[in-house]
DNA sequence: CTGGGGATGGGGCCC
DNA sequence: AGGGCCCCATCCCCA
């Protein structure tokens, strides 16, 4: 039977008539946000992710769309919504995805009181009209003028460039709370006609009729310490209020039309999100009232039929005679267990770092896996709690080899790892010291931030000074090793490549390609993963990495609706449908559909055993 | 049980 | 910055 405020409508609808004042719970509604932004504070539940220039916000697109028309058209086929970045900053959206959870606006971590000037831009660019309303009104008793929504840049949201996000800092930890928001400590800015009558605090109903079972707050929730959901629960870490990361994980990729949901994404909300993607950069405008900008569908399905286009200049596609006809098709679907087999993984540890050459690529420097999610699973990126990934137990092996590169999926190092991020939900958290560590020399920094700052202080020269040593001693011998293998070759015969490297032999046609070669013979690593710790070269690489996390995969195979986060592993996916085998054995004849395959046959081949 | 092949994930590097 | 392709590592299946 239904019972508590359901009975209660049921009962009203039903026509039970006399609805007086005992039959309607004044504070349901007031519960049922309070209980949804709560879950906005641990990520539960949400299921569509927005990103303002480098952060993400995590939300529920039922809320969205019914504060919203905007964001009711968005979400209808996105996980992952781009909002104009000239419309709206990471900071206002903070405010205003506060406002549309609560009815208040904070002034988040403005010095002063919320700038109504750049809310009201954004409210208007995001059809919220109550905010626009109550921006209009305060801006008006302020006696400044609110002509035009869109203003210029200077009424922006968008803070100046000084104050926003640095690309390379990638992740910019955001809480729903507001930061001081979780104390509840803010002065808020109530929208009166949105809250109707609420002469009492907003979240004070604690004290009220306790039969109202809905309220239980997941987590304590003091008196009228407004949105202190975020504040005292779980271990009172702001990592439970932890809600967006500051990636900029924009990724351009093909539009696909929204299809039917897949089957990798089964239990985890955020896998879900991470599916989907949006089509358009972050910074990219959308229009109010297009939904269709995104590829993305919700999720994260077997999608849409890839746009298999990009694949034309592959090999595959220069093979001729292949026979076109899909053989393994029910084997591979046998192997779709893959997709998520991994996700689900520990908390994030930190690694080593060590410095390329002595082991390959910072190897050493184990990734766990699924920390964010990335695919399906009980354990989402973000929110629930992990569980140890089964590869990760019985991963003793040292991180030789390469273990930072399979780490990721190969698992964890050594227990007792320090946590670099927690998601939500995460009960335990160990913010050891100094766990950015700079490779060059190896000091250790407690964040991301401090890290680069402190990597900016070696010059590259001292970095290429210090690593030419290292270098000579054969740190380089592995590439060297591979590069024998697969004999690329003629590429790097036909044109002139005047520059070369003055560490090894190779030689580029281009001053930039040389330099960022050279970038490789130096230990340094300026990207970090903000999630892992894993540091990289470069920064594609690392937001490649970041977007493993976060199970963003953006290309879909139509045959059979898996997904990858690369366009060339689709390409080379593909393949198993197709029975193309592009790849042939010149000692045996065997042929074979990756080349990597094959250079591993050929290792059959000329290995001694 | 073992080796080989098929297939996939992740990182490095070059363009 | 992104695409493409290289590599290694790994898992699964099968003979």
């Amino acid at each position: 039977m239904v019972s508590g405020p359901l009975a209660l409508r049921w009962c009203v609808w039903g026509g039970c008539g006399d609805m007086g004042p005992d039959m309607e719970l004044p504070s349901h509604s007031k519960q049922l946000l309070l209980q949804l932004n709560q879950q906005r504070t641990k990520g539960f539940l949400c299921d569509v992710i927005i990103m303002v220039e480098n952060s993400i916000f995590r939300a529920h697109k039922n809320v969205l769309a019914a504060s919203s028309i905007y964001f009711k058209s968005l979400v209808l086929h996105d996980n992952l919504i781009s909002l104009d970045t000239d419309m709206v900053s990471s900071t206002v959206f903070q405010q205003i995805l506060d406002f549309i959870y609560t009815g208040k606006l904070l002034p988040s971590d403005q010095p002063s009181e919320p700038n109504f000037s750049t809310l009201l831009t954004a409210a208007s660019y995001l059809q919220l009209p109550e905010l626009a309303a109550l921006c209009r009104r305060r801006l008006k008793r302020a006696g400044k003028p609110f002509g035009s929504a869109r203003v210029g840049t200077a009424g922006m949201g968008r803070p100046p460039r000084s104050q926003r996000l640095s690309t390379t800092s990638v992740i910019q930890a955001r809480y729903p709370g507001h930061g001081d928001g979780c104390k509840g400590a803010h002065p808020a800015q109530e929208l009166p006609q949105a809250k109707g009558s609420d002469d009492e605090p907003f979240l004070s109903t604690s004290n009220q009729d306790g039969a109202h079972s809905l309220s239980r707050p997941l987590c304590p929730v003091g008196g009228e310490a407004g949105l202190s959901g975020c504040s005292g629960n779980t271990n009172g870490s702001s990592g439970a209020c932890e809600q967006e990361l500051g990636l900029d994980l924009s990724k351009k990729s093909p539009p696909l039309p929204p299809t039917t949901p897949g089957p990798h994404l089964t239990s985890d909300d955020l896998s879900q999100l991470s599916d989907s993607q949006h089509g358009s950069p972050p910074s990219a405008p959308v229009p109010p009232v297009a939904n269709s900008a995104s590829y993305a569908e919700l999720g994260g399905a077997p999608e849409e039929p890839m746009d298999l286009e990009g694949a034309e200049d592959t090999p595959l596609n220069r093979l001729e005679g292949s026979s076109g006809q899909p053989r393994k098709s029910l084997r591979h679907s046998a192997r779709k267990k893959d997709w998520s087999k991994k996700e689900p993984c520990a908390p994030l540890e930190r690694k080593e770092v060590v410095p390329k050459g002595e082991e390959g690529e910072g190897l050493g420097n184990r990734v766990p896996n699924g920390v964010l999610g990335g695919g399906s699973g009980p354990s989402g990126p973000f929110g629930e709690p992990p569980y140890p990934c089964k590869e990760e137990e019985e991963n003793g092996k040292d991180g030789s080899e390469d273990s930072g590169q399979s780490g990721s999926e190969a698992g964890s190092g050594p227990a007792g790892a320090h946590y670099l991020y927690r998601p939500e939900g995460y009960e335990t958290v160990s913010y050891g010291d100094n766990l950015y560590v700079c490779i060059p020399c190896a000091k250790g920094f407690p964040s991301s931030e401090q890290l680069n700052a402190h990597v900016e202080t070696h010059t590259e020269e001292e970095l290429f000074i210090k690593e030419e040593g290292a270098y000579e001693t054969g740190s380089g011998g592995a590439e060297e090793e591979a590069e024998d293998l697969s004999a690329p070759s003629s590429a790097y015969a036909a044109e002139p490549r005047p520059f070369k490297c003055s560490v090894c032999e190779k030689t580029y046609k281009d001053p930039a390609t040389l330099r960022q070669h050279e970038k490789t013979h130096w230990l340094t690593r300026p990207f970090p993963c903000n999630i892992c710790g894993k540091m990289f070269t470069q920064r594609g690489t690392m937001t490649r990495h970041m977007r493993s996390h976060l199970g963003l995969k953006p290309f879909a195979c139509d045959e059979c609706g898996m997904r990858f986060t690369r366009q060339y592993r689709l390409t080379e996916h593909m393949r198993v449908h197709s029975g193309e085998k592009p790849y042939e054995c010149q000692l045996c004849g065997g042929k074979f559909t990756q080349q990597r395959n094959l250079i591993s046959h050929l290792r059959m081949h000329t290995s001694p055993s």
